[in-house]
DNA sequence: CTGAAAGCGCTAACAA
DNA sequence: TTGTTAGCGCTTTCAG
């Protein structure tokens, strides 16, 4: 059923129908008739004819790197929370880290003329610029901060530093870490650099033989952990730059009898539910992530809102939440 | 930039355009041409006009009761990957467990014209049945199995009972149980029935002190668990409806110092991660999360595309998982 | 193989 | 307040 066999079955004309859905002049009588027609047939008004005449197709793209996976289900969450009470809808793609689908995505968003964009960054290139460039909406990065574009971002080397440091302050010696890819500037980079920071403000010496790079899985926090704690000597405390990695590194101690804590602290950053219930409960610090992906979504509708708005960046503080896995008394 | 404009740059006619972009007749020396401005230009046809002329928008509903838990992420996960694959999107509506969001969102579904539809159920209502009455769309039901409609579901009676059963073959005496509420068919009253037939086989009682209810929460498990042990006597083996209600439990008994699987064996329907970092490792049903949501999109494109065709329902199978949380000899 | 033209369902002047 | 009308950007006959 269209508008017109609607306005016909309602006995009104096409245009009060359409003042009827978009709040324009209208009598009472009409409005009453159009209710009861709507009930009757259950009438509702194309979207897509909407969009071709208004340009605005009230829905919003959001591409993340992959949806099972604490912290963006947490952001995503947050920010379908805000778009939908908003009466925006949210076109989820996911791109399972393959930030070439990205680009493929910003390609899809052009052509469903969103009237948005908000991207979980992980690693940002030219590519993404490029693509970013020929969209002619407003679009929000979340979780990485990018010169020139609106960003909602954590404080990973902050994090990271205050993490690292706790553990410096119990008197370890040895310490070890497990990062993630340094092209990844927030997760990889930033958080590599809090923790030598607070490494070298202790006064210790790195031993390259105690880093590795790791992937986002418990599976390859494993692994990595396995290849550290098979030398001959051992680190006695280890950042993590996730918590699935952590939780990784965990089971592989359990497994291999190593002490959490008494033979090693581990730390590391986004309070995933995993880290509480672990048995050795994990030191970690907390990121807001709901709490980004609202600030997100509230910022495009801004931008959306105002037409042209100036880039800024948000950038949300952090909670530092010890817990056992980092419980030793100093040993100096 | 719209078709005739790009026509125009291009020196071709607007048909030619759209039959570049549909796939109709077209000549080499034409394509090339409009191949070569769509570099220069960026031009990218406009979904929500084609969608107007053709009635299909390529656009799939998919309505969640919420993003950050494991397995409606994993189900999610495996739905978009399809549908992404297909050249389908999906438009995500969260419904934070208030299935009357359930109705709401299925009216806007309707708006957007999506070309189909899947809904991970938790409860089903007579609101339900009649607003998918009104949708002229294929429909997929996920997680339950309900009459009348296409579903994906598990086998939650089987696991509860297969689960129940392993425990009862420990010796136990004493069942427990927290499960989820009995409105939610699949989890709640299947879950709940086949840990009970397990009980009756066993030849032992069900003590009601024993049995709660709780919420889908880490919390909420911690709350009943710590109802059913503050009692005089305890059970001496808990089966509840899903990890993060068995998640809480542990977190109460290690609190209070009741030791898994010495004073009480625990076992729960879902393998999320957290089962199996816990301090007790958790015995548990795996239930193809993945798998269903891959499935579930199949089966709708599959349905899209033969138009009409008769409801089928697909039940999973599970796999039992035993880690340490019922690992105790038998002590008859 | 190609272009002109009609029309998808809706909105928004405009004149009444 | 209202209805008429001219499109929005695209597809799809249809005649060439």
């Amino acid at each position: 059923m269209n508008i017109s066999e609607f306005a016909k079955a309602a006995g009104v004309s096409k245009s009060a129908v359409s003042r009827y859905f978009n709040g324009g002049y209208l009598s009472d009588e009409k409005r009453a008739k159009i209710e009861e027609t709507i009930k009757l047939t259950g009438y509702a008004p194309s979207n897509s004819a909407h969009a071709v005449k208004t340009r605005i197709t009230k829905q919003i793209g959001v591409i993340i790197p992959k949806l099972s996976g604490e912290s963006t289900a947490r952001v995503t969450e947050g920010i379908t929370e805000v778009l939908n009470a908003e009466g925006y809808q949210s076109l989820l793609a996911n791109t399972s880290n393959d930030y070439n689908k990205e680009i493929h995505f910003l390609d899809l968003f052009k052509q469903n003329r969103v009237d948005g964009v908000i991207l979980l960054a992980t690693v940002f290139t030219e590519m993404h610029s490029r693509a970013l460039a020929k969209m002619r909406v407003p679009v929000i990065i979340v979780g990485q901060n990018i010169k020139g574009y609106s960003c909602v971002c954590h404080d990973d080397e902050g994090a990271a530093y205050a993490l690292t440091k706790l553990m410096m302050e119990k008197g370890v010696k040895y310490p070890g870490f497990i990062g993630a890819n340094m092209s990844d500037i927030a997760t990889g980079k930033n958080r590599r650099a809090g923790f030598e920071r607070a490494v070298k403000e202790a006064g210790l010496n790195l031993n390259k033989a105690f880093c590795e790079v790791a992937k986002f899985s418990i599976d390859s926090g494993y692994e990595k952990a396995k290849q550290i704690f098979s030398g001959k000597t051992r680190p006695d405390c280890l950042f993590c730059a996730t918590d699935s990695i952590a939780a990784g590194a965990m089971l592989y101690c359990r497994e291999a009898g190593i002490k959490i804590p008494e033979d090693v602290l581990i730390a590391s950053v986004g309070d995933n539910r995993i880290g509480q219930l672990a048995y050795a409960p994990l030191t970690t610090a907390h990121f807001h992530y709901k709490t980004a992906g609202i600030s997100a979504a509230n910022m495009l509708l801004t931008e959306i809102k105002s037409s042209n708005s100036i880039p800024r960046t948000l950038q949300l503080d952090f909670d530092i939440i010890e817990r056992k896995s980092t419980m030793k008394t100093e040993t100096v």
